[in-house]
DNA sequence: TGCGTGTGTCGTACTATGTACGATGCTGAG
DNA sequence: CTCAGCATCGTACATAGTACGACACACGCA
């Protein structure tokens, strides 16, 4: 705990300022993040924030390139599939770890190097395997779609399976049994069933979502239509 | 201007207050919707919309409440995959209409009666086309998954097709010509082409989803795996 | 007709937030 | 030892959400 709050005797850095803005976010969600709870957090009072970043906006910048950096790249030495494979459970695991980023994500207008870097490694990944740019702009397009908006679901799941969401969906399934049946027969006949497990759709969503983008990158290749 | 300004002799009610926030939201966004500025483009004083809402909490729920309610129900006459055509393409239109909302719209954690509707309107779609339990599951958290990803790229894209996003985007071509080569030729071969329009990934991204869908659900039939 | 009662409206004010401004203290070069 | 520069901080202001109580007006009843 000292260590934590802590007087740190090396001057701050704008590094260290970032780190403990994720990190706080983490703990307590980035709308309760104010700029006073995080100066008490890195040791310091509010206004000596302000000597390294311009403004809170800043901050939020920096967050959010930091959360692209923690996000694996897409390796260079295995096919493509796999290339992605890789980098998007890795970056559903650390949207998972940083609940409040994935709104974020695409809303900065000044990124920062690891975004850039990110993004080029993998529009590299799909042009080395020799997509066009148009098939890559799709490809590319709906992977992070999914990847985002998958997120955005599992960020507010109420840690899944826990015992308080069976309750709370019990006591709605009862409210809404007249009036939303289906609601209610899905609630109960499968949210509520001891293995479920929202995270176990991402599989199945990427594992569709990547078939999709080979077959239609196999257009030369004898592959049965489903007519 | 004297009307959207003028006092209105009958009594405020809650759902004037949320059309209010709405309008105000897509106008200047969620961020800077302050519930001065709502009493002020409502025509009332602050305190007064506490008399109808308990807080700015509820207004959120609210406006959420509503833009579920713009989007339209799955037709329920036609077979799944055209009744999820309409529905899709409604709910990117009402999120495109309504750029804040995406980030909440799976964040509520009390749903008003629209957002009940239309989550059981959907779920009957697949039940009653035959898909299983988990097969509506899957189907489900995949396509909103791109649904809510998508819409919240598209939030971001300043005014697709602007001339100022052009400019911007040749500016920053320039700086990572060397560093990012794949961002670059990607930006300048793609992007800044004339007949560019991210919005077209948006059916190409939904076919390939509901092609897997349909292709998942066919296991009986005679198809082809791309073996 | 006059009067209380309740409902919708508002004025004031308190707390929390981002942050501008200038003061203060420490550190290293001469 | 001195002093200049920089990291740190104290104070203060504008704006945010909203608690509390006052006010106005319509309406049922004597």
């Amino acid at each position: 705990m000292s260590a934590r709050h802590g007087r740190d005797r090396r001057p701050l850095t704008t590094e260290r300022v970032i780190h403990g803005a994720v990190s706080l976010a983490d703990e307590i969600g980035i709308s309760a993040l104010t700029i006073r709870k995080l100066a008490d957090a890195i040791g310091v009072k509010p206004m000596t924030i302000y000597h390294h970043v311009a403004n809170k906006e800043a901050i939020i910048d920096g967050m959010v390139n930091q959360v692209f950096s923690e996000i694996d790249l897409p390796p260079t030495d295995v096919d493509w599939r796999s290339a992605m494979l890789v980098r998007s459970h890795s970056m559903r695991q650390v949207l998972a770890k940083h609940p409040w980023a994935s709104p974020l994500m695409e809303s900065r207008t000044t990124p920062g190097a690891a975004i850039l870097r990110h993004h080029d490694a993998v529009l590299g990944c799909f042009r080395t395997a020799g997509f066009s740019l148009e098939a890559t702009a799709h490809a590319y397009a709906i992977i992070d779609a999914f990847l985002y908006g998958f997120a955005l679901q599992e960020a507010t799941l109420p840690a899944t399976g826990g015992p308080k969401m069976a309750e709370i969906a019990t006591q709605i399934a009862r409210q809404m049994s007249d009036g939303y049946p289906h609601l209610a027969e899905f609630t109960t006949g499968h949210v509520l069933q001891p293995g479920y497990d929202f995270g176990n759709e991402f599989h199945f969503g990427l594992d569709l979502i990547l078939d999709g983008i080979e077959r239609t990158t196999e257009l030369g290749r004898s592959v049965a239509s489903t007519a």
